[in-house]
RNA sequence: GCGGAUGUGGUGGAAUUGGUAGACACGCCAGACUUAGGAUCUGGUGCCUAACGGUGUGGAGGUUCGAGUCCUCUCAUCCGCACCA
């Protein structure tokens, strides 16, 4: 009887589908365990980061299962978004057509995995229920004023024709095409992050050792919270008449108020209101008016590559401690997204108002004492700062924010380089966003009654233009307010709205699911998740927005939950000779191959083996086949096996071999609530059962073999389930994997304990010594055994480790 | 530039947190056994050395009876952010 994988892993899945075995239990008192990895966009195939990826939560379900708790270990598709588009015009299927078919395709890969995943709790983000409770909220956030319209410069990606969120640009390019993006003025909806940004930086704190701190930290800088002064600088009278009386003042944010009477210019950004004026007005020089429009279309990231360049505008604002004139100029550095576009410039301490003014001439004033160049950044005491000169910067910081106060002048403020979440996109394959353009009552949001606002079917996708946009009759509608023909708003959600609250709807019982989109007991008692599983890929996108979700969701009343990843493990890619498994370079495995060559269990135990999860995994065929050796042996050696239960076996009765089979056995056992419950590192645990398997075959004691059977299956089911399922039934009619196998210390007992015998560090010898025996008579053997290296030396420190090992420092005599 | 990691045999990786470095596996070498299989089994395998022994966790110092582990400096690689006033 050799081991055949396709036969039992079909059986095994066709059972457990009908018995429905991981269904979590509708009670919810029990205790509970919810373990998640991050659903899969249905691309068309999985790939091997998706089997690695729920590889290791079904191993940590399967785990908790077996400890009797209540678990939660969902599936689902996140299934808008542009593949399906792009797939639709270069093969003419419909977007709809193209997710559902793949989402079929790859349920059934997931099956042969054997995956342990809940079957009646698994949706696609495109589905019109989900859609429908997914408007409701965006309308409830509106209502809340989270949620807002606003026509603004934006990140727009022309290959993919839509608007993307800051996050979503990476080094200046789309992050799904790599396109350049383009800055363009347009209108777009957008939720209010902001409000929250200081509880998300906050909580942070929460996460601490349950979160990657990598993770964590890109999430507080990102955040990028920084305090600071805000204040305004007022035009002079001849700069305001310039102006057209149109402009009086602007303001400007510092975090270093201690230097402000170092201010020497101030700079604007080309897109500030003024530059724009200026420009446009042909207030300026024709040829500088040209420079600063070349800047202004250029990215931010573009700028960032360029030298800093300037252009005077030829007016002037008041100091407003000092009422001396400074001069205004425009500046490529000054950006225009963060703090109103306009600062004030501190040459002498600070590096890129130094560097202007040194390529422009501008006066250089030193505030701060200390270092003896400019310019000088550190710490000091404040000089030719009228009152405060003499104070300590950090101290006059403090005080020139309450002077600035005190007189009206400005305030203490907070800034973040965070930005607004932009989730308007001018695509067909998304959730439409709910509103209606009427041109009496203006922004409308559809009533409830009326939701989900569902995509239309008959639409044309080209690649050109947005469908929705473009279709006949699908946007007229009547105002749901007064009830006039009315325009119904065609820009769709970003796809990270789905994803930000699916966490919620796994856990709210299916049968609610018609009537609410989110069950408070159901979250309260399911959420925080224990354990989320998914790509580094995710730190910030994601992982942020669904952060924000959550507290926005809460105090919308829908659950009680502050975070909803409590732990957070972020796994390795996977990767073929040094590099990510990328089908343009055409070094990806196949898992379904795979599969289908050394079944699915071959496949979960190399990938748990290779490499601990957090890390990369590098990719080795050869290392497969040992992985399939090893199953091969196990179900080899349960022959062996001649007892039903857990035998009591009479310790002193056994030979060596089977005494140290046993603490191989128990070695792994111990290590097991470990490695399933904090540290993840299957490989080692996989290298323990190894280990006792090795010892196991060195020894012929049955009692011994059905001992080690019964525990090492239970430790492995979480990994190889099926092959450990198939015998734990044939073997013990899997009472092994009922409840926790205790360990039992006497195993552990040793009729002799080798020490090791160091001298002068080095190690020298061994001696086996009786557990019993003293301190004095260890360090006796010790001498006697290495009496060799103690000739002619002098011992001056005698070191005993209990159970482990004696060292002698010794030195000439 | 700022922030975060990571450096251990030919390879993937272990090392109970300061106590025998290299577990386990891949690979390689030698042998056994074959009704030639995805074989299997036995032994060996950090480096230098014929051996005694020496040496060895990116490098240089330090603390300690003892350092892969702690401290200081340094080098390399990877990742993230990148003019945030």
């Amino acid at each position: 009887m050799s081991y055949n994988p396709k036969e039992i892993e079909a059986k095994w899945q066709q059972q457990w589908e009908a018995e429905q075995a991981f269904e979590p239990s509708d009670s919810l008192t029990q205790k509970k365990k919810y373990i998640l990895s991050m659903f899969p966009f249905p691309s068309g195939r999985l790939h091997m980061g998706h089997v690695r990826n729920y590889a290791i939560g079904d191993a940590l379900a399967r785990y908790y299962r077996k400890q009797d708790y209540n678990v939660l270990h969902p599936i689902g598709w996140d299934a808008f978004g542009m593949p399906a588009e792009n797939a639709a015009i270069k093969h003419g299927k419909h977007p709809k057509e193209w997710t559902y078919s793949n989402i079929d395709y790859m349920r059934k890969e997931l099956g042969t995995l054997g995956l342990s995943f809940s079957k009646t709790r698994e949706f696609a983000t495109c589905d019109p229920l989900y859609t429908k409770h997914e408007q409701k909220f965006i309308i409830e956030m509106f209502e809340k004023g989270l949620l807002y319209r606003e026509s603004t410069t934006v990140n727009w990606c022309e290959s993919c024709h839509t608007v993307l969120a800051n996050e979503q640009v990476e080094e200046g390019c789309c992050w799904r095409c790599d396109n350049p993006v383009e800055l363009k003025e347009m209108p777009g909806y957008y939720l209010d992050i902001i409000r929250y940004a200081d509880e998300l930086l906050e909580d942070l704190a929460q996460l601490e050792g349950k979160w990657p701190s990598q993770v964590i930290t890109m999430q507080r800088n990102w955040i990028g919270k920084s305090q600071g002064l805000a204040f305004d600088f007022e035009l002079t009278e001849e700069s305001k008449a310039k102006l057209g009386g149109k402009f009086d003042r602007y303001e400007v944010f510092t975090t270093r108020p201690d230097t402000i009477y170092g201010v020497t210019y101030s700079a604007l950004a080309p897109e500030h209101p003024i530059t724009k004026y200026l420009v446009e007005h042909n207030l300026l020089d024709s040829e500088v008016a040209e420079k600063i429009k070349a800047i202004a279309n250029m990215s931010e990231v573009e700028r960032a590559k360029q030298d800093k360049e300037g252009y005077p505008l030829d007016i002037s604002v008041i100091h407003p401690l000092t009422g001396e004139e400074i001069p205004v100029w425009t500046a490529n550095f000054v950006l225009a997204s963060y703090g109103g576009g306009a600062v004030m410039a501190v040459p002498a301490h600070d590096e890129r108002d130094f560097e202007f003014a040194t390529k422009y001439n501008l006066p250089i004033k030193r505030v701060i004492e200390g270092g003896e160049e400019l310019p000088y950044t550190g710490e000091g005491l404040l000089v030719d700062s009228a009152r405060f000169s003499g104070m300590k910067n950090s101290e006059a910081k403090l005080k020139i924010i309450e002077h600035f106060e005190s007189e009206g002048l400005g305030k203490g403020t907070t800034n973040y380089k965070l930005r607004n979440w932009g989730v308007s996109r001018q695509r067909y394959w998304g959730a439409p966003i709910p509103f209606v353009h009427c041109q009496d009552c203006g922004l409308v949001p559809e009533k409830f009654e009326n939701l989900p606002v569902a995509l239309p079917d008959d639409v044309e996708i080209t690649g050109e233009g947005n469908p929705l946009e473009n279709h006949p009759t699908w946007k007229q509608c009547s105002c749901p307010k007064c009830g006039k023909d009315a325009v119904r708003e065609t820009d769709t959600l970003d796809t990270f709205v789905q994803s930000s609250w699916y966490q919620f709807r796994y856990a709210t019982n299916p049968k609610k699911w018609e009537e609410v989109g989110i069950d408070k007991a159901d979250t309260d008692y399911w959420l925080g998740v224990d354990q989320y599983i998914g790509g580094i890929e995710h730190a910030i996108l994601h992982l942020l927005y669904a952060r924000f979700f959550t507290k926005v969701l809460r105090d919308l009343g829908y659950h009680d939950i502050d975070e909803p990843f409590q732990r957070l493990l972020t796994q390795g890619m996977v990767l073929k000779d040094g590099a990510k498994m990328s089908k343009s370079k055409g070094n990806t495995v196949d898992p379904d191959a795979l599969v289908d060559k050394y079944g699915a269990d071959t496949a979960r135990l190399f990938i748990l083996f290779a490499a601990p999860p957090q890390k990369e995994l590098e990719w080795n065929d050869s290392a497969v086949d040992g992985a399939f050796r090893f199953i091969k042996k196990l179900y080899d050696r349960s022959s062996k096996v001649t007892g039903k239960t857990l035998p009591d076996i009479d310790q002193s009765s056994l030979s060596k071999e089977s005494k140290l089979a046993r603490v191989k056995v128990y070695e792994a056992l111990q290590k097991s609530a470990d490695v399933y419950e904090h540290t993840f590192a299957f490989n080692t645990l996989i290298a323990a059962c190894m280990e006792a398997l090795n010892a196991l075959d060195k020894q012929d004691n049955s009692d011994v073999w059905t001992e080690g059977m019964y525990i090492m299956l239970n430790l492995l089911e979480p990994i190889i389930p099926h092959v450990a399922t198939e015998l734990s039934e044939k073997l013990f009619g899997r009472e092994n994997f009922k409840g926790k196998i205790e360990v039992k210390d006497e195993v552990f007992v040793q009729e002799s304990i080798l020490y090791v015998v160091m001298i002068g560090g080095k190690k020298r010898t061994e001696i086996e010594v009786s557990p019993d025996a003293n301190n004095d008579e260890i360090l006796a053997a010790a001498k006697e055994a290495g009496a060799k290296w103690l000739e002619g030396m002098q011992v001056v420190k005698e070191i005993v480790v209990p159970n482990k090992l004696v060292n002698l420092a010794v030195k000439p005599k």
